[in-house]
RNA sequence: GCGCCUGUAGCUCAAUUGGAUAGAGCACUUGCCUACGGAGCAAGUUGUUGUUGGUUCGAUUCCAACCAGGCGCACCA
């Protein structure tokens, strides 16, 4: 829910420093936090304890006298009404605690406005692009792209509810050595069906699907310089499906043949040229990112004349700057992480600050079976694909699964519990929840209307817990943003889900009182849309019946 | 050797980015179904936060060194 609140109580804070303190050289900002778990106050402030070092009073003593100030301002400022106490309390910390009307407030907002009123203009319609899968289109999806699409999509759709103007690109490597490489495997293997056995290299794609391929090939008498390009398609193809099965959809598919064809690497090549950032040594061209604080300059035209693989990475990036985005995000996999200077150098080349680029490290994920190590070989070809995940736990638990844990941490992802309909499996309990909130709203009387509730009768502390954790969920939100990781918004739908359960056991919805039914009713209602709102930002459905 | 990540309860992980008594789930034990979905709820036990220092009102968080594990260090993509 939008916490103006916290806005209009940092202004008072501000009014009351301005007044108290009006010599604190350093502008100290109130940096309200919202307790999530704890019971101190709604929103808390340690503004006191930063600030009794310089007048030389104890910790406990500026928090009271800047707490009297904070009230006097308060009782001017409507959102005085909202505020039920302001407290000292521990070293020194000023805890705001909020009246109840608060909280039936946002009820009634969430009610009549549904998920409207979860939404927020925080991000002033920037245009935002979030890369990611981008993998190479020589090979099903693994799952290691499968937790990337999770965690871009997821973000993207968070970005965009928070007012941003987020879009989801796909790169695709659609030439260069691999996509030769993969020409050449098919070649083999299309011999290999006419009865000539050759040796076939190591370094190429040795998975069956590239007989397939070359069955296809044959059947169409593709030409031995197409295959590779050939074979590409019906390899992208078959990504295609599997991101739109796992319910990821790409607003953008940038290619790099495209970008090689339309000149735009010598593009840039000349304005960097032109800028001095690239000379020439032992007969490459090198690009001088040591100049914006990479270890070493990077080649980007070899001895031989081809280019490497960063040469139409900085045009790209370039060009995505140039299409209108002012923010950049990168999702990449552990093994590039030795790439991510360089690749700021070029932007920073190019005049953009380092922070219009944001590079996310998605630590890979270690597929369990039951508690055993699914192993895999990536020698072989063999590696366990988001075909296989999908088929086995389905897109809900696969898509919640790949965000349970923070996106730089390494992941476990044990199949059997993703499968599991009991309380181990987190997206089921939390499913579990909405669909047990659709079901007591079938039963209830036709005749409810939220907008007619009295929710001054939810006087419970179950009651109360639940209003207060609906309304932590656009901190939630924010958090996901300032850190760029959908990941504790899992956390935060299990700890609703939790907060609903222990409601729902405590007290009877429907009962013999119908104001109390209706206001629980009305309770119950807004504990959905939440619910039902933070699974669709997950990718993640939200069933009635389960 | 250099760089990045990780180290917290028996296991998997948190700790809202420097805050208050380090918390959840799983597992284990014991309770709760004549009423809205028991796929649920309640209660109990578990800690030298890898080690040692430093910074300060205050450190799991920041800094330094060390220990252990993972990954990366191409004129590959």
């Amino acid at each position: 829910m939008k916490n103006n609140i916290q806005d209009a109580l940092n202004s008072v804070i501000k009014g009351a420093l301005k007044e108290l303190f009006p010599q604190a050289d350093a502008p100290l900002e109130p940096n309200l936090d919202l307790p999530t778990g704890s019971s101190f106050g709604d929103l808390t402030t340690n503004l006191a304890l930063r600030l009794c070092k310089g007048i030389k009073k104890s910790p406990r003593e500026t928090a009271t006298i800047l707490a009297e100030a904070i009230n006097k301002h308060l009782q001017k400022d409507p959102a005085g009404k909202f505020i039920k106490e302001v407290k000292v309390e521990g070293a020194g910390f000023i805890n705001f605690y909020f009246s109840e009307n608060f909280f039936y407030a946002k009820l009634e907002e969430l009610l009549s406005e549904g998920k409207q009123a979860l939404k927020e203009d925080f991000g002033a319609k920037q245009p935002v692009l979030i890369e990611f899968v981008s993998a190479n289109p020589t090979g099903s999806l693994s799952v290691a792209h499968a937790r990337q699409a999770a965690v871009g999509d997821s973000l993207a759709s968070i970005m965009n509810f928070l007012g941003f103007r987020a879009e989801r690109e796909y790169y695709l490597n659609d030439e260069g050595n691999q996509i030769n490489i993969l020409g050449k495997s098919v070649e083999l293997r299309m011999r290999e069906l006419d009865g000539i056995k050759e040796e076939f290299p190591e370094n190429y794609y040795q998975g069956d699907y590239i007989y397939d391929i070359a069955k296809e090939a044959k059947a169409k008498k593709i030409k031995q310089e197409e295959l590779g390009d050939f074979a590409a398609g019906i390899i992208l193809d078959v990504i295609k499906k599997e991101l739109a099965d796992f319910g990821v959809e790409f607003d953008h598919w940038s290619s790099q043949k495209a970008l090689t064809k339309s000149g735009k690497i010598e593009e840039a090549f000349k304005f960097l040229k032109a800028k001095g950032y690239l000379y020439e040594q032992d007969g490459a061209t090198w690009f001088k990112s040591t100049e914006f604080g990479d270890d070493k300059d990077r080649v980007v035209v070899k001895s031989d004349g081809s280019q490497t693989y960063l040469a139409p990475d900085i045009a790209y990036h370039q060009e995505k700057f140039k299409r209108g985005f002012s923010w950049l995000i990168n999702l990449w996999g552990p093994d590039h992480h030795g790439y991510i200077n360089r690749l700021k150098a070029s932007v920073e080349a190019f005049g953009h600050k380092s922070e219009s680029i944001s590079i996310i490290i998605v630590q890979l994920a270690t597929i369990f079976r039951a508690g055993q190590v699914v192993q895999m070989s990536t020698r072989k070809g063999q590696y366990i694909t988001l075909r296989e995940v999908l088929d086995e736990v389905g897109k809900d638990a696969a898509r919640f699964f790949f965000l349970m844990r923070r996106t730089s941490s390494h992941l476990d992802f044990d199949l059997e519990v993703a499968k599991k309909e009991t309380a181990e499996n987190p997206i089921f309990y939390v499913q579990y929840a909405h669909a047990r909130i659709c079901s007591i709203l079938r039963s209830s009387p036709a005749a409810v209307k939220f907008s007619q509730a009295n929710l001054s009768l939810l006087k419970e502390k179950a009651e109360l817990d639940l209003l207060k954790k609906l309304v932590q969920f656009s901190y939630i939100l924010h958090i996901c943003l300032s850190t760029l990781d959908p990941y504790m918004l899992t956390v935060y739908l299990q700890e609703l889900g939790q907060t609903f359960h222990k409601f729902y056991d405590q007290h009877r919805v429907l009962g013999e009182d119908r104001e109390l039914t209706q206001a629980r009713l009305a309770l119950a209602e807004g504990t959905r849309i939440v619910l039902a709102c933070g699974l669709e930002l997950l990718g993640v459905s939200q069933p009635e019946k389960m």
